[in-house]
DNA sequence: CGGTATCCGTACTGATACTG
DNA sequence: CAGTATCAGTACGGATACCG
């Protein structure tokens, strides 16, 4: 552990903010969701169930921000946006979608934990 | 993505819950820390940068519920009790940990984006 | 279409104090 | 030591309305 640059335990390291950003309750929905490609603002929004306008807009902004996602604005009317993963940010949504696909496969054992824990 | 068993992208999936456990500020810090071995309340606290004891607290009741940490209590006097990672929770903190590698490793060019962004 | 601005409730957060 | 209880602040998040 000792061997990273960046000491995420740290309170003010930067790397702990990025991550916070990635693993947010949207942010790590949001890159998911680019891995099926390239995606426009309100497809996004259908596609995360639940997320508000205004928290999609600040999660992409954030992730944009980070070097992560990719937004590609064409100047016409209507507008549009498009927004697509950087290579830093389909290596982050790939660790991510991996350790979706690690907890789906064993949610049975979370249920079964979580029915133990609450029979006390 | 269509051959998950459940949908993350969706309001009410329990691995959705799960992962904001996982993934969220706190845990994702406690379960790394954890991966050092077994650990004591305390000592989880002092590793653990800027969290409180109420945060830690609750954190680790949630990874305890959803069987991604064990708690195990001596009673004696003064208490005795110790946390660790179940299979399952080493399984997510390496996961975890994976990601915190890809990050730290490439936080140059975050930081470089960052005052791209910046710039405008 | 793709946002921003505003309002407003609540849920999270951290200090502090206290207990077994 | 390992927590719980209580409380005040804030930042998060959603709804709505509006703009280019």
């Amino acid at each position: 552990m000792d061997e990273l640059l960046f000491d995420v335990f740290a309170r003010n390291c930067p790397s702990r903010e990025t991550m916070e950003h990635a693993t947010g309750r949207w942010g790590t929905l949001a890159l998911v969701a680019l891995r099926d490609g390239t995606t426009r603002f309100n497809a996004l929004r259908r596609r995360v169930d639940g997320i508000s306008e205004k928290m999609l807009s600040q999660t992409l902004q954030a992730l944009e921000r980070d070097g992560l996602v990719l937004r590609e604005a064409r100047p016409t009317i209507p507008p549009h946006v498009e927004y697509s993963l950087t290579p830093l940010g389909a290596a982050v949504a790939g660790q991510l979608f991996g350790l979706i696909e690690l907890l789906e496969g064993r949610m049975p054992e979370v249920i079964a934990a979580r029915e133990t824990y609450d029979a006390r």
